[in-house]
DNA sequence: CAGAATCCGTGATGATACTG
DNA sequence: CAGTATCATCACGGATTCTG
């Protein structure tokens, strides 16, 4: 238990934006929130959906999640172990305003990745003279 | 290799839920966000608002968010220079899915905070056999 | 199967100093 | 005023090994 998911730079963040960010911004933890939104899952279940998580990441999620009280942890005494999880309540609650970020993003992530090629394709403005087209040649 | 703000895990999530993040999850992206959301301010005023932030990464921040076309920033070509930012149209789309995180926290996070308080004290549930109540007394 | 423990690289972040 | 440049740190996250 060596790694914490967040760092301590406050003991809680003064602003509300940042306490949600808190909650959810961890990387793996809106791909967790997408899987279990559809029912609760096994263990193994989701490493399988999760391309790329490791076993240690996987669990730290879902360690902080169930801390957070957003997951249920349910642990079956059989032989070889099994064990499920599923959002709580409090879990679901979070899915409308996540499905808002979601929503913004099929909208509006184009434009992000247009503005993201302009702006690389803009040397320095050093000089805010006249625009120079001839940026790149075709 | 070419790596900016975001690891490349992958050239482009393909995630929505992630993309979103992958553009808001910055510690400071979403204060800077709150403080232009009142209009446009200068350099020096959102340093003062954003308690702790470094000219680094006020910089990098407000970089990142001008690339991504979130927010337009403006030189007066001033003897001492004046630079003024704001958020762009699409900058301002934002603002609703963020405000809906921001309620979501305003609802919930005493929630979050009282259960990561007992989860805190429960030491290592390794024989779940019954709940034990008693874990700590006041 | 579902983790825990360990080692370790990388990169984001903070502090400081310099510039135009 | 509004940055840039450089350095140091340290937690995040990945890979591996061990366990019940």
């Amino acid at each position: 238990m060596s790694d914490q998911l967040h760092p301590g730079y406050e003991p809680e963040s003064p602003c509300h934006y940042r306490r949600a960010l808190e909650v959810v911004s961890s990387k793996w933890t809106v791909l967790v929130f997408y899987e279990l939104e559809k029912g609760s899952k096994r263990y193994s279940e989701l490493r399988k959906q999760i391309e790329g998580v490791t076993k240690k990441m996987l669990t730290q999620t879902l360690r902080q999640l169930e801390r957070d009280g957003l997951v249920r942890r349910t642990v079956y005494p059989t032989v070889p172990p099994t064990v499920d999880y599923a959002l709580t309540p409090l879990g679901l609650t979070l899915i409308e305003p996540m499905r808002m970020l979601h929503r913004w993003t099929e909208a509006h992530y184009d434009s992000v990745l247009q503005s993201r090629r302009a702006y690389d394709n803009e040397p320095a403005p050093e000089d805010a003279a006249e625009p120079d087209l001839a940026a790149e040649p075709d």
